[in-house]
DNA sequence: GTCTTACTCAACCACATGGTTGAAGACAGG
DNA sequence: CCTGTCTTCAACCATGTGGTTGAGTAAGAC
């Protein structure tokens, strides 16, 4: 599963050691060993998550002799902000106009409540 | 897994079938029925997958008789764009700023280089 | 060449996830 | 009450995921 770009971003990004991992390669560079020096768990689990951020396309590999530098790509995040926002609009535009919507009904409600006292 | 909000947000959005929801919630409320009607699956399924919505707090159902219509909030989506660009941002400042080292260095090669010429 | 460092690959395990089907709840209408 | 409609619950299955350990690879150091 977990085919297209975007969903490989958002799972990507639904595992808490992974977003850690982002927040300091926002900060600089590092290493695979120096990424996994903070945790309790094992070298190969870390470089694991690098795998699937590197498949999500948030983080590129060189080579410096034995070390794999790792490096934010930001690019991506564009994908998801655009398509969050996107409905984040739409859906608050919604609730302006139910809200909207709703206001008028009860003017109107008023209205009929007034009419009824004549 | 996937104990916080952030997690089960991201979580929630990496299914594409899930981020279809979203998308039509965004145009109006909708019923279990009737956000499974275009899906070729189980309405269990999509039951499931508004459960995971509903937990990642992106969703919120009432209740109008049988039916359970469902309501997308807008909320979550904070969040996630929150903590996004806080390291989009970061990550591109670091470039700028990788950039302008960069430029520098050449600058100085080529002032070394004057030297070296003089 | 041999050693050490830095990392990946492979096999395995426990558990989560997305799907199924069938039964059970909740509720309006006769 | 019974019936039909809308939805969830429960059990199950296949596959995916995060973790482990142990072996294998790549490349500088001796």
């Amino acid at each position: 599963m977990a085919q297209d770009r975007l969903s490989r971003a958002f799972a990507a990004l639904a595992d808490p050691t992974r977003r850690d991992i982002v927040a300091r390669l926002a900060v600089g560079d590092a290493t695979v060993g120096q990424l996994a020096e903070p945790y309790r768990v094992s070298l190969q689990a870390i470089s694991k998550h690098l795998r699937v951020l590197e498949d999500a396309g948030l983080v590129t590999r060189s080579r410096d002799a034995q070390r794999r530098p790792c490096h934010l790509d930001a690019e991506v995040f564009d994908l998801m902000t655009k398509w969050i926002e996107r409905y984040q609009r739409q859906a608050e535009e919604r609730y302006r106009r139910l809200d909207s919507v709703l206001t008028e009904l009860t003017e109107e409600k008023q209205h009929v409540h007034r009419h009824e006292q004549d």
